[in-house]
DNA sequence: CGGATTTGACCCCT
DNA sequence: AGGGGTCAAATCCG
């Protein structure tokens, strides 16, 4: 943690540097005049880089420790979750599938319930924002993206990465939103079993919910569970799931959401990681770093800042909360802050075709650009 | 002891 | 009538 203040009170002295030369006349950038347009371009470029690079890196070295303190190895901690997605959104596939790549490498332990957390909240948030279509998550092709091989990947940590790809390539299907007597929506999904612990209940999906019900169902094999939000008597909040075994998989559930949570609405509602960084000015250094997972990544920080390409100051931007956080149940608290990522990730109404070609159309070069979102 | 789960009964809709 | 969804008392569990 120490190296990561320092990184980002690297890059703050910098910049204040930088500013003091802007400001102050007959100093670097111009012999003649203390005027801006008179600075020459391509001095006042390379030193925003510096400035930009500072920053990045000390980003970078943030978000590493954070993903290798917060997340690895306890099934309950998702609160990177959120952090993640937005990064992920600023990145854009290739990125994200790079940035994948070598936090594996820099990692001893498992990362299987990060791409867990990950790929379930990217698969949730299409069928939140892309309703009625139909599409496929291929998270090897995403990964490929970036040059990974996706054998290599299935065999790197065994059975568990290989079992959570699986059920991420179920064909995700067409919701056709009935309209029932509380006009509730329903989203329906199909998630893989947990890899740790109770394989009789589908991944964690970052909410708690309380079981209310199960039930024989007519013509199929398996019972169906009825879950629905654990804050509804605490904030009247509407969401329900219910999950069952699907037929012909039994290592695959098929989970409905109906209603949307509306627990975080509620200014008592129970809070978690992002609401600090909402802004500049509240931040004030992170809350869940576990303090049992050890110091700072000793990893390659250097080699592996091809994956921030932003500098985002707004950091977080979202005050999403779900009816997780602190909470007594099974489920880990965490948080729900949707990326736009799953725009790219999912081609719709192929499942058979190309879906590089439809994550990356041909271009020569890169093609991210962190702000091309959020200018649209 | 309080919150979560289990499970048979009950309700509602088709 | 009967299937699916919910209730709520009993039970479990930390």
């Amino acid at each position: 943690m120490e190296e990561v203040l320092n990184s980002i009170s690297h890059a703050c002295e910098l910049a204040k540097k930088f500013e003091s030369k802007l400001l102050l006349p007959n100093m670097a950038f111009s012999s003649s005049s203390s005027s801006i347009t008179n600075i020459q371009p391509e001095i006042l470029v390379s030193s925003i880089d510096e400035v930009v690079k500072a920053f990045i890196s000390a980003k970078e070295k943030l978000l590493l420790t954070v993903m290798n303190n917060n997340l690895m190895g306890a099934a309950s901690s998702s609160s990177f979750a959120p952090l993640f997605m937005h990064e992920a959104q600023q990145m854009g596939a290739r990125s994200f599938s790079i940035m994948m790549q070598e936090w594996m490498k820099s990692s001893t332990t498992s990362y299987a319930h990060t791409m867990d957390q990950v790929m379930l909240q990217m698969q949730q948030h299409h069928h939140q924002h892309h309703e009625g279509q139909q599409g496929l998550f291929d998270v090897r092709a995403a990964l490929s993206v970036g040059g990974m091989d996706p054998q290599q990947l299935r065999n790197v940590e065994g059975s568990s990465v290989e079992k959570s790809m699986k059920g991420f390539e179920v064909e995700v299907s067409p919701s056709r939103p009935r309209k029932r007597k509380n006009d509730a929506e329903k989203r329906i999904v199909n998630l893989p079993a947990q890899q740790l612990g109770n394989t009789e209940m589908p991944m964690e999906d970052g909410f708690t919910w309380r079981k209310y019900g199960q039930k024989e169902i007519l013509g199929s094999k398996y019972q169906r569970s009825y879950y629905r939000c654990t804050h509804q008597k605490q904030y009247g909040c509407p969401a329900k799931k219910q999950v069952q075994k699907i037929e012909n998989n039994p290592n695959i559930f098929e989970v409905t959401y109906l209603g949307d949570h509306t627990c975080h609405m509620s200014s008592t509602a129970p809070s978690s990681f992002p609401q600090q960084l909402h802004q500049l000015d509240n931040i004030n250094i992170m809350p869940p770093f576990n303090p049992h997972q050890g110091g700072a990544p000793t990893t390659s920080s250097s080699s592996s800042s091809m994956w921030m390409h932003s500098v985002s100051l707004t950091l977080g931007g979202s005050s999403n909360r779900d009816c997780a956080g602190p909470s007594t149940s099974k489920y880990g608290g965490g948080d729900y802050l949707v990326a736009d990522m799953a725009d790219v990730m999912f081609n719709s109404g192929n499942s058979s075709g190309n879906s590089m070609e439809s994550l990356f159309p041909s271009n020569d070069d890169d093609n991210w650009d962190p702000n091309e979102k959020k200018s649209s």
